[in-house]
DNA sequence: GGTATTTCGTCATGGCCGTTGACAAATTAG
DNA sequence: CTAATTTGTCAACGGCCATGACGAAATACC
């Protein structure tokens, strides 16, 4: 939301049109005094920018509305269920989901598809991915539906507002631009960390903790390239100077420790890591063979995998404990696959925490809530869709081009 | 703050005033075509916001600059060296100053005071440092300076947004407001934490690298209460959804190691904190006995020093690896009192981090730079004023009013 | 030296945009 | 049924920036 300041008067235009878009897109349905209320305008000038908006098809009216209050009631206003969508798109170590989703956030299509992209060739998964993004774009054209922008998702590093990734060890990928493998009629193309997309769904959801003051901010973790972490600070997403933030699986847990494949010693990647813990828990890591796995077993109670998850939670929890001490999150959420792990992983991390954060909760005696994340692994997918339906929310201009 | 703008427009005019006055602020003189340029308007809409900030006595008109280039040359426009000016105060463990600045961002007025203030009345300080302001304050009247906004460094740590002081351990303080015993006829008075106030003051002061693209981030490092470290993001103080962001001092470094104050073990803290440090050195912490008799003992060359100063830096390193992963900052620089210990404290940091963080530079040989802040101690006290001044050029509204 | 060129600052004009104040419409309270 | 309240719209207004033209003041070139 914290957009550059206008600088013009046609930007100022714009800025309210968006204003008003994201206002309904969050208060479901409301009236124009309504609207005209929460943003600070006048009724008339909400007015102006509502029927610009509805010329242009991005809002329906609906009925009067029955409030029950003493005065005239308002029209409702609503988001278009037609016109302009979102298409997110994730590329997963061994599956490929597509996602299209209306300016009002619900999913209308959606398409997975199950492979094995290790150490896979970019243009035959974008071949295939883009035939995905066909045949869903196409459904969504029988809805009326047209896309206006397009995330994808992958488990790799970005560079900061580029398509092109630079990284990505379990695909086999090294800068790759993808936005030259796609389709280029959906729209602007964004490419972002999984990770990243992950926290921003948990963010825009708005299922959490009811934001007392001011914006959200947590420490979104996930664990689907080795350990990864998203901070979200006051309701924007923290990349670092070169797009790199978030590496909590190298944090150093125990500095003279086991040696790392970075370098390093004693990072939380070796203890917490995927394929740490089921080395801990007697499985032997390898294709299909994953956290899933080990959440089974731990269903079971099978008391290898208890112990070994439990041991995981100890080094997640101090590793976590100077992300907090660092960041001051409002509260850390566990998401993406660790979710599954949430049951046996939260109480370890929850220790760990109350013991070494007590300085930065202020000595209060409520430590930073721990939660798992009720998205879990559909967190990328929708956050990928959502972020370009929010790209396509804060450019009405671009939507009202017809 | 969340005040429902009614007057949009007005607004916009408020803003860029305010940008008009930030870039020359920035800039040094300028003409006004060269303003135009910068930010992006005609040069009439500039031409009628600088009659306005002149009329109002803000700017000030130097004869045409003589360039050299082709063309009529512009009229330099430059800010004020009198009217407002935005006025600085610290409370340290065993002293007060307080420092006048003026719009163009030069101290024209500074006063020290040497006193205990650990466990001490906040009454009897303030009321000393009342006294202090009133002497600066009286001193740049003779310049024709009057103050239009007070900001105060304190070792603590300071409610998100208010002027309250929650907990200072070194002064002995919890829950005082400040702004109840300070003078209120100095402008609207801030109260920050001088780890936060000198990290501000290193990104405002523009003397270290270059802002290759997007503003700064970098992880601040020093070391008045604790090890307290300041974080800036894109530019922007990181202060955590309660405020308490920072706390570098308890991140874990060895989990099983010392028990610390916190509560948790091994800290980093307990191994690099100044009381761990002198006590590893040989000298017994006390009043007078602080970080700067141990730089004496290592520019002495004394072994034992060197070696205590060695370790902590060795466990600092560890501490800042973990922040430099998880933050991806520009930069990181050592502060406040610490800057005084760099030459021996730099070497083992950099290894450290050169280990452990080659994930989070993606690979690259060039590890995240450590440096030592130019302005040392006088970070805090130069980043209240700069604040306060700040604070004024972005409300041009205010100093107009007259 | 003189003219052309370039750049600067200003002016009048115009368009855009939100505000103001008033009014009809639609509902509830009594 | 009347009064009160709220909604949505309209016309007039004022503020603000863009546009395009102009004179002013310097340099570049002949």
């Amino acid at each position: 939301m914290a957009q550059p300041a206008p600088q013009s008067q046609s930007e100022m235009r714009q800025r309210n049109l968006s204003r008003v878009l994201h206002t309904l897109a969050d208060g479901g349905p409301l009236s124009r005094a309504a609207v005209a209320a929460r943003i600070g305008l006048t009724r008339a000038a909400v007015s102006t920018l509502v029927d610009e908006l509805l010329r242009g098809g991005l809002l329906v009216e609906q009925g009067p509305g029955r409030s029950g209050a003493v005065g005239r009631p308002g029209t409702q206003l609503l988001l278009t269920d037609r016109g302009p969508c979102g298409v997110g798109a994730e590329i997963g170590v061994d599956h490929l989901a597509v996602c299209v989703m209306d300016l009002r956030g619900e999913t209308r299509v959606r398409v997975t598809h199950e492979t094995r992209n290790q150490h896979s060739d970019p243009t035959a998964v974008l071949a295939l991915l883009t035939s995905m993004l066909r045949r869903a774009t196409a459904e969504a054209a029988t809805a009326g539906l047209r896309p206006a922008g397009l995330t994808v998702a992958v488990p790799g590093l970005v560079n900061r507002g580029s398509t092109t990734v630079l990284r990505a060890p379990n695909l086999g990928w090294h800068g790759t631009d993808l936005a030259a493998l796609l389709p280029d009629d959906l729209g602007p193309v964004t490419v972002e960390n999984e990770a990243n997309l992950g926290a921003l769904a948990e963010l825009w959801s708005g299922h959490h903790a009811p934001p007392l003051s001011g914006p959200d901010s947590f420490v979104h973790v996930s664990a689907e390239i080795g350990i990864g972490a998203a901070l979200v600070v006051d309701g924007e997403l923290l990349r670092g100077a070169h797009g790199f933030a978030g590496e909590l699986g190298h944090l150093p847990v125990r500095p003279d420790g086991r040696p790392c494949s970075c370098g390093g010693r004693g990072c939380l990647e070796t203890y917490a890591g995927e394929e740490a813990v089921l080395r801990a828990a007697g499985l032997e890591p390898g294709p299909g063979v994953r956290i899933g796995a080990l959440a089974a077993r731990c269903e079971a109670g099978e008391p290898t995998a208890l112990r070994a998850v439990r041991q995981a939670g100890t080094a997640l929890g101090i590793a976590l404990s100077g992300a907090v001490n660092l960041l001051d999150p409002r509260q850390v959420v566990i998401g993406g696959a660790l979710a599954r792990l949430a049951p046996w992983l939260l109480p370890p991390v929850g220790r760990e925490l109350a013991r070494r954060t007590s300085v930065a909760t202020g000595g209060r005696s409520t430590p930073v809530p721990v939660t798992a994340s009720p998205l879990g692994p559909d967190g990328p997918l929708l956050g990928a869709a959502r972020s370009a339906v929010r790209a396509a929310l804060d450019a009405p201009g671009e939507l009202l081009r017809d």
